[in-house]
DNA sequence: TTTATATTTCGCCAAATAACGAAATAAAGG
DNA sequence: CCTTTATTTCGTTATTTGGCGAAATATAAA
């Protein structure tokens, strides 16, 4: 059950749903999810580090960044039931869609280090 | 977002998927749960709002008591969709088999106003 | 109508959580 | 090596949450 609350827990925050929309359209630095967000880097790291202890994300470091992107692939099938649904929820949710909409214009080579 | 919300702050907390879970095998008063639970009956009525208010539960009246029952044909197709999931989550996952055990001997007429 | 029982609501307290800024860590580039 | 940049960790604070018991509500039974 401790899986299954991790994961539950790590999807009951607004913040953190909204991260992972925007990951479903591309994998992210901390820092695009920063300046999406509008929180503080520091803020935006716990929440990745909750949906990563929750196998939610993976981190993949490149070099000075860190790429976050979608566990698409877990072995729990409890994420790779739930990711789908959630893929297909909220698609037309205004917030869901701004954030979309900034993840494409957002380049981390402009928007980190301002 | 909100109701999307609403349903995965229902399901992160471990009282109230074991309620859910206890609901799978057929509904139940808020003394059963009580019962089961070992929890104040205040505060399992507060949980069962908290499902009922996400739309996860039903709750019919029937005399003194309220008849608390699984949402399996909700208008929202988050219910329709995540409910059957955790059907088929935490089998033999050992609290819950115990809870299981504790219903099917539950008796409300025997348990309720001891 | 009075009493008993089931449930909900309210007020309170302790623990968990989300936010921030500052400091620590790690890698890139001069 | 030294500086800059990206990220994480830590300490603090405000808010939320889960728990309880007492009081309120509603129905059944006597």
């Amino acid at each position: 059950m401790r899986a299954v609350l991790k994961i539950f827990k790590a999807l009951s925050d607004g913040q953190r749903l909204r991260i992972l929309k925007m990951l479903e359209i591309r994998p992210l630095c901390v820092c695009e999810i920063t300046d999406v967000l509008q929180l503080a880097s520091s803020t935006v790291s716990k929440h990745l580090s909750i949906l990563r202890e929750a196998d939610l994300v993976l981190d993949d470091k490149d070099g000075k960044w860190v790429n976050y992107s979608l566990n698409t692939s877990a072995r729990e099938q409890y994420i790779n039931q739930i990711l789908p649904l959630i893929a297909q929820w909220l698609p037309d949710d205004t917030t869901v869609l701004r954030d979309a909409e900034k993840v494409q214009a957002v380049d981390r080579n402009m928007i980190c280090g301002v």
